[in-house]
RNA sequence: GGACCAUUAGCUCAGCUGGAUAGAGCGCUGCCCUCCGAAGGCAGAGGCCAGAGGUUCGAAUCCUCUAUGGUCCGCCA
């Protein structure tokens, strides 16, 4: 229960009534109604806008419906207090019943903040999707955590949450690797070999060669591609995501389904898809214009078999066939989603690296071509990952072999505060990771911050259960207890707001946020000995302070379980 | 030349479908442990929200232009 929606319920309920009897005129829009924390808790505990945008639409004084609206809220027993203040805000003050009752609410339900916004409609979640040519590196594992989590927080509001991969295994790229693996075959026979441009000299082929020798014996030794080629592709494809399947499980991601590329290939569902625009007139034959600036060297002028993407808010029109009739990368990719829609998801979610930033408008514009705009596509993009390591940065090279593996950071710091890391960035935004920082105990540290408030709670109730101390109901008083339960009573509405927004990492803000007050609570309690959780010699009273403590664990649990981190019992 | 993303305190960053005096951490200055874990907490200093216009009761937030930085830009995936 959203005690921000509740609020807004009734403010409505009061406005019905002002309408009912005359004080407002029938027909107003409550639209745009709000009802938040104020950003000074000195102005209560939510603020109201609605005298404000109901105020000129009603012809009134923006005072004078705030103060009739004041009138009817303070008859709520919820309600302390209702004030009018600044240019028409309506700020209120609740009754300390109602805290009370939210982290009552908080121990009877160990699902509250479970929101059912999604209504059970299908998403389609899809993050990763790195091609199958080795294993992930750090900025696959930002978009692997991302979008993990994305899909944790979608599945906390109520939608019905598909995980998906999507494998490039039908491109060029998967002929280098089968080509990189037969050099690490022919190597594993004993031959010296040499690894041309454009091949993958990466140490992790040396086992698929030596597999591969295993598996086949001497019989690609000497023999032409027409002979190995398609063979080691699917072997080599097949281990890569062997490979990659062990690094998701190492960060704690578990896909829903795995989609081939290749499978698309040959069965006509590129075809229908492409059929499906054609029939809407999307699909012509004709020439680009050159891109303006500077001209690639062998640019020339070409007819291709092209995707009327500008028809739906593309800046160009996109090529799904090269010059020598073959498919382009596109064209699968229409295919897939295509077949996304047609499996049945209400809303499709793209998690792509930044170096995909230039395909987000034509893969908008083909979803909303095959789905008559009907299935919205959200792509979210997360930048680049850049690695620190004692002050130095650490660098990538893929064509090299020598870059920082998914694996690489996992060994050094482990599945949890790797993800928390990466979740404390908006995903648009680029993201330091420094490694130092990244295991350092201390309040600059997110992670061990709010892993800290969790590990002191479950000491002061291993402590309590020690001294025989049976938690009750929660007893509140003194106003830092108030600040943590307001703080509490805040996990639904962001929950929501996050959900909303695609956006996990305001989960790990909040976390930050809630330990925050909880820490400086605990503070209190040394200068003041009655705001201890444990009241010495005094069980009835410890029984009533031990209520808050176990509701803020009980929400670092929850909100640390969106982000796919596991709360500490105790700190190391 | 174009597209997308960013620009908020000395540094790293939050900021809710537009709300009141713009927040946090680090760093800086001072405090708080005979006390459930001080691995914490409290207080202070520090801002033209890149710049200029516009929209309106009201703009860090929406629109336009400019500047700076990042990512990308036919037949690579």
């Amino acid at each position: 229960m959203n005690l921000f929606a509740h609020m807004r319920g009734d403010v409505l309920a009061a406005l019905d009534g002002l309408v009912a009897d005359g004080d407002l005129p029938a027909g107003l829009d409550f639209g745009n109604v709000t009802v938040e924390p104020p950003r000074d808790p000195g102005h209560g505990d939510m603020a109201t806008n609605a005298a404000m945008v109901l105020a000129k639409p009603a012809g009134l004084k923006p005072r004078d419906i705030a103060t009739a609206l004041a009138a009817r809220l303070q008859g709520l027993d919820h309600v302390a207090a209702a004030e009018v203040a600044g240019p028409g805000f309506l700020n209120l003050r609740l009754a300390d019943g109602v805290w009370t009752d939210t982290v009552t609410r908080i121990l009877d339900d160990e699902d509250y903040g479970r929101s059912a916004m999604g209504q059970g409609a299908r998403v389609n979640v899809e993050y990763v999707s790195a091609n199958p040519t080795g294993p992930l590196h750090v900025g696959h594992t930002r978009g692997a955590v991302f979008g993990d989590a994305l899909a944790n927080l979608l599945d906390y509001t109520g939608w019905a949450v598909t995980r998906e991969y999507y494998i490039n295994d039908g491109g060029a790229q998967v002929d280098v690797l089968a080509r990189s693996v037969y050099l690490r075959y022919l190597e594993a026979h004993g031959q010296e070999v040499a690894f041309a441009d454009g091949t993958y000299p990466g140490d992790y082929l040396k086992a698929v060669g030596e597999t591969l020798k295993d598996k086949v014996g001497d019989a690609y030794l000497g023999a032409g591609e027409d002979v190995w080629l398609a063979d080691v592709r699917d072997f080599a494809t097949a281990a890569m995501m062997e490979l990659i399947r062990e690094d998701l499980a190492a960060l704690g991601v578990r896909m829903d389904n795995f989609y081939s590329e290749k499978s698309l290939y040959g069965t006509g569902r590129i075809e229908a898809a492409l059929a499906l625009l054609d029939g809407k007139g999307l699909i012509y034959r004709g020439t680009l214009e050159p891109p303006k600036g500077k001209l690639p060297d062998d640019w020339e002028a070409r007819e291709q078999t092209l995707f009327k993407s500008t028809a739906h808010g593309d800046d160009v029109d996109r090529p799904v066939r090269k010059s020598d009739g073959s498919w382009t990368y596109f064209a699968p990719d229409i295919a897939y989603h295509y077949d996304k829609i047609d499996r049945g998801f209400d809303a499709l979610i793209d998690v792509f690296g930044a170096d995909h930033g230039g395909y987000v408008k034509r893969m908008k514009a083909a979803v909303s071509a095959l789905s008559d705009a009907r299935v919205p596509l959200d792509v979210k993009l997360c930048q680049l990952v850049k690695l620190w390591k004692n002050g130095e940065p650490f660098t990538m090279s893929k064509r090299a072999g020598n870059f920082v593996t998914l694996r690489d950071v996992v060994d050094e710091v482990g599945p949890d505060v790797t993800r928390f890391t990466m979740l404390t960035r908006k995903n648009d935004a680029p993201l330091d990771f420094d490694f130092a920082r990244a295991v350092e105990q201390s309040k600059d540290n997110p992670v061990f911050y709010v892993q800290y408030a969790h590990a002191r709670i479950r000491s002061v109730e291993r402590k309590a259960e020690a001294q025989g101390i049976v938690m009750s109901a929660p007893v509140l008083s003194d106003p830092a207890e108030f600040d943590v339960a307001r703080k509490l009573a805040e996990w639904p509405r962001l929950v929501e707001i996050a959900a909303r927004n695609h956006e996990p990492h305001r989960v790990a803000f909040y976390l930050y946020d809630l330990s925050s007050s909880f820490h400086s609570l605990w503070n209190k309690g040394n200068d003041d000995p009655s705001l201890r959780f444990i009241q010495e010699g005094d069980a009835d009273a410890s029984a009533g302070k031990l209520a808050l403590p176990r509701a803020v664990a009980s929400v670092i649990a929850s909100g640390l379980g969106i982000l796919g981190v596991t709360p500490l019992e105790e700190m190391r």
